[in-house]
DNA sequence: CGCTGCCAACTATCGCCGATAACCTATCAT
DNA sequence: ATGATAGGTTATCGGCGATAGTTGGCAGCG
């Protein structure tokens, strides 16, 4: 758990934003080693090197601390889906693509992911972190949704280029949450099944006119 | 949040698990009112007119409640599927019919669906309630499983009815969690964006023999 | 230099949580 | 009637998120 506690010099009078950012890099490492709800303020103050109360000079509670570090996790996700997007080959090879790197960021960071996607909305008053999670994840959907349109082409007009869009990126997510969240379930050869789902999107040879 | 609290004539010698069942009632109407992470120990022994410590005679600890909690949604979901299962028509009109009551259920009762599937998978020693959702979970999906097999027909071997069924599972779970988990995302129109991905699974005029 | 203001950070504490220990008491078999 | 035990209690623990009030050190000014 790395509860490394040492004392830290204080920060300038003008350099807060230091702190708020060291904050949230051992947040991001606390969770991603121990999951989302197995770390206390108490332990990432610790590990930063100042008290717990200090965290509420920096975020307004715990929740917006972890909506922080999910935005971030979202947007690593979004630039690796970026670079993937304009990447050569087809549009159905940029579109694979995307979806790949979309699954395999997953795997590779499930505490990343859990946070970014599985977090509960909160109620209420909480809306303003989950706000900044959201659109977060409205970007990175955005990057998706634009391999479909191009996958699609010109034809296909927005709402339904949306509209495909939203139904490929909740099959991924499906598999991946599933994957990361039952890992005891008796799944089958985990790169066939991605295999499968994948070809799935590109199997249906009418994909660009169905409505 | 509903704390109405009512002194209760103490069980007779042998009839433990009636209380039992009482508490997982009450606990079942309180996450499914006020959300898994927002109801305590405390409010479910005081909805049911019990002490708190008293919960821990029936139960290991809190997670193993929530665990049974969630096995019996899903249960209650395998119930469902079922007899859609077993409804007269063609085979991908059960296996659609299934799907459909799938999604249903994962609208109509959010935490429910909630405390089924999307509940962090515990560590270590938490095994044990896992392992109960887990397989009830497993049960469930058995029967869409079968309805897979019945669409693909026999020339499909089983590790293809599984792999396909898996695949598809995934993409139904992915669209039911994100519609739960992302209210505020700008979805498309629901019934649209349902009846796409329905589409998809039966869409696939190869679906039969793609591997 | 010495004063003033302010910002970062602290200590102390609150109420709630899950969980455990120790004890009580109604019921049942003998 | 009595002893065992199932069913239930009160008291309490350590940890949690969060708030209030206080301290300490640097900046800018005279």
């Amino acid at each position: 758990m790395q509860v490394t506690s040492h004392q830290l010099p204080r920060k300038a009078k003008g350099h807060g934003g230091e702190r708020r950012e060291e904050i949230l890099d051992h947040a991001l490492r606390l969770i991603s080693e121990s999951g989302v709800h197995n770390v206390s303020t108490r332990q990432i103050a610790m590990a930063v090197g100042i008290s717990q109360p200090t965290l509420y000079a920096y975020f307004p509670n715990r929740h917006a601390l972890v909506a922080e570090v999910g935005s971030r996790a979202f947007r690593s996700l979004a630039a690796r889906m970026r670079k993937d997007a304009a990447a050569p080959g087809s549009a159905q090879d940029r579109l694979l693509a995307v979806a790949r790197s979309y699954i395999r960021f997953g795997l590779e960071q499930p505490d990343a992911y859990r946070v970014a996607f599985m977090l509960e909305a909160g109620s209420a008053e909480d809306k303003g972190g989950d706000d900044a999670v959201l659109a977060a994840g409205i970007e990175t959907f955005t990057i998706h949704r634009g391999c479909v349109a191009d996958y699609l082409g010109p034809a296909a007009d927005d709402v339904h280029a949306t509209l495909v869009a939203q139904s490929m990126w909740a099959s991924l997510h499906g598999l991946v949450s599933l994957l990361i969240a039952r890992p005891g379930f008796p799944w089958v050869d985990q790169d066939q099944l991605i295999d499968h789902h994948l070809q799935s999107f590109v199997a249906l040879p009418n994909a660009r006119t169905l409505r």
